[in-house]
DNA sequence: GGTACTAATCGAAGCGCTTCGATTAGTCGT
DNA sequence: ACGACTAATCGAAGCGCTTCGATTAGTACC
């Protein structure tokens, strides 16, 4: 193994020298910094990373915990999984993989053995019960998702109040007058991320200030609790013209509900989901959508962390604006 | 931060005995080892990773590579991945995520910087470019899937060649006669990963021993390719009364094509997927299929490595039978 | 020309752990 | 009762790096 020392004596300085013109915390004249260089790439030289990070207390690793949980989205997951690490290199970092299996104790362990500088934690709950342990921890973490208290947090998500609105806003701007929201099973109204109340939010809000008439509809992830509400939805609400679906593994059953029943989307029915990207346009029909933006909030997420590792003050709340793709789903109220 | 001088002082010992409390490698009395963990647990202790990797030249952590490209299904690629954190946890070691982008580069920094103890290379093709640089690596590694040269290298996966046989020997145990083998795309005939070139030899293999009449139909990934091979089937080969499906993205298109025809699956037609068992299992009609045992493959990977960090011998090739699951979409020629 | 800088470099200490003799007691066989 | 073990423990060296003065030389100012 080719170590700093070796470097030093081939570039005829001292190992501080090296170490310095490697970290650029001192200046170093031009002509030494070429000659350490040429030396380092010479011999292959690598910092043993070890070594590095007892020295200077940074190990250059990020924590990500991912989550296992059913009815989590795998690629988008993968997708943010992956924007993370790439961030992550660009800052000159690594990426460990927990998984949410090894729960508070995986973060606890990685944290206080030093084998990372910080930690990014997926999927965080209404009532997380991970967050006294992230509040403890002396290393900076960011969340993606809002606990209900935020306090000592640093949160990232999707502003998914303003995607309620946005979904409304889009549907009302076509002209229709009553509108749907297909939601979350019941239970998740109460605990879990929260995204479902908020998204209800922004719907019922938007929808009181364009005159629309909006409903909320929470619905189990099942083919037949979708079938079985788009049956309800017919009979109750005939002048029902457009449904906005957050309830993933529902949407396309949603849709074949109404084509089932003879009405022609986005003729006589408009969809709006929310979803990810790969989702709505791999559809029989492509869904007018709006996507659960992960790269960004993985990019983000990193970017974050940084920040806070280099001592800065950042925004306790990040919320992504969504973003709505027109696809095939959504026409003009007939 | 608490450190081994301080858990050697509370415990009343040096810190040399702890260490050797923590590690086994000495006997130590019973007495001592009681005071010491209890000590250890009193004070919170955790051992400083880097200190550790540099004393130790061990630092506990395996890179995994994952894949990016396109066409590889994501949710079996993070199911290995947790598999291989899951069983890596058992031996007290962490996972360090490299994607696929990094190349090369990614491998050699983690590896010749002491990041890492042992490298998991996924998705490896026929003619991997990063095998030279693995050869090399003065760290062991081992790779999913099989190259075409595996000299001084250790691999494993799904036993492909086992696997086309026992497609073909489950459709002739119940008496097809005239069988085809939808396959991957023509390219991937030629490059790529060669689970296609065994696949296809395994079922042809066992199509002469049976007398049965069997055919390879590489098929590009997309519906309409699906359409449109059906269609020559139906016509091409009218005795055609089962089909092994491999090929993931168009498992469900093949069979509607069929169904649309005419057919009835499993009446008329029989069809084995293989594919991973989620998609085998939630398709409209629950499919008989091979499935990609992606949890057994990432703890196996693990335990190859830990015996080989051990400086045991490990079998070169590791491959894994196939199980094949019967479930409604095959059934006995008519 | 002397003080006061800054730029460039070096040497040594120290990060927290493991590991290799060395040491001390105790056990056994004869 | 004495050499020859083994079990249990300690002390010190050293893993490869960063970082903190200290040092030297050169520049600027008045």
């Amino acid at each position: 193994m080719v170590k700093i020392t070796d470097v030093a004596r081939h570039a005829g300085v001292s190992p501080s020298t090296v170490s310095y013109v490697l970290s650029g915390k001192r200046s170093i004249s031009a002509e030494t910094v070429r000659r350490v260089r040429a030396s380092i790439r010479e011999l292959g030289y690598r910092p043993h990373a070890g070594a590095r990070a007892l020295a200077s207390s940074r190990s250059n690793v990020l924590a990500l915990v991912i989550p296992l949980r059913t009815g989590i989205h795998v690629p988008v997951v993968m997708q943010f999984a992956v924007s993370v690490v790439t961030t992550a290199r660009r800052y000159d970092h690594d990426v460990l993989l927990l998984t949410q299996e090894e729960g508070e104790e995986g973060v606890r362990r990685v944290s206080d053995s030093a084998l990372v500088d910080a930690v990014i934690v997926m999927d965080v709950q209404l009532h997380d019960e991970r967050l006294p342990m992230l509040r403890s921890l002396d290393r900076p973490s960011v969340l993606i998702g809002f606990p209900s208290d935020t306090e000592g947090l640093t949160c990232i998500d999707l502003d998914f109040r303003a995607t309620g609105e946005a979904c409304l806003e889009h549907l009302a701007g076509l002209g229709h007058r009553v509108v749907g929201l297909v939601g979350s099973p019941p239970e998740v109204y109460e605990r879990e991320t929260g995204y479902a109340q908020r998204t209800a939010e922004g719907f019922l809000a938007a929808a009181g200030r364009h005159g629309v008439t909006g409903t909320v509809h929470p619905c189990e992830a099942t083919g037949e609790a979708a079938r079985a509400l788009v049956g309800r939805l017919l009979a109750e609400q005939p002048e029902l013209t457009a449904v906005v679906v957050h309830n993933e593994p529902i949407v396309a059953p949603v849709v074949k509900a109404f084509q089932d029943a003879g009405r022609r989307v986005p003729g006589d029915l408009s969809v709006v989901a929310i979803c990810p990207d790969e989702l709505a346009e791999h559809a029989e029909l492509p869904l007018t959508s709006v996507a659960i933006p992960a790269e960004e909030v993985g990019r983000r997420s990193v970017e974050l962390l940084m920040a806070k590792l280099d001592g800065a003050e950042v925004p306790p709340a990040t919320l992504l604006p969504p973003r709505l793709t027109e696809r095939a789903s959504t026409a003009p109220a007939g």
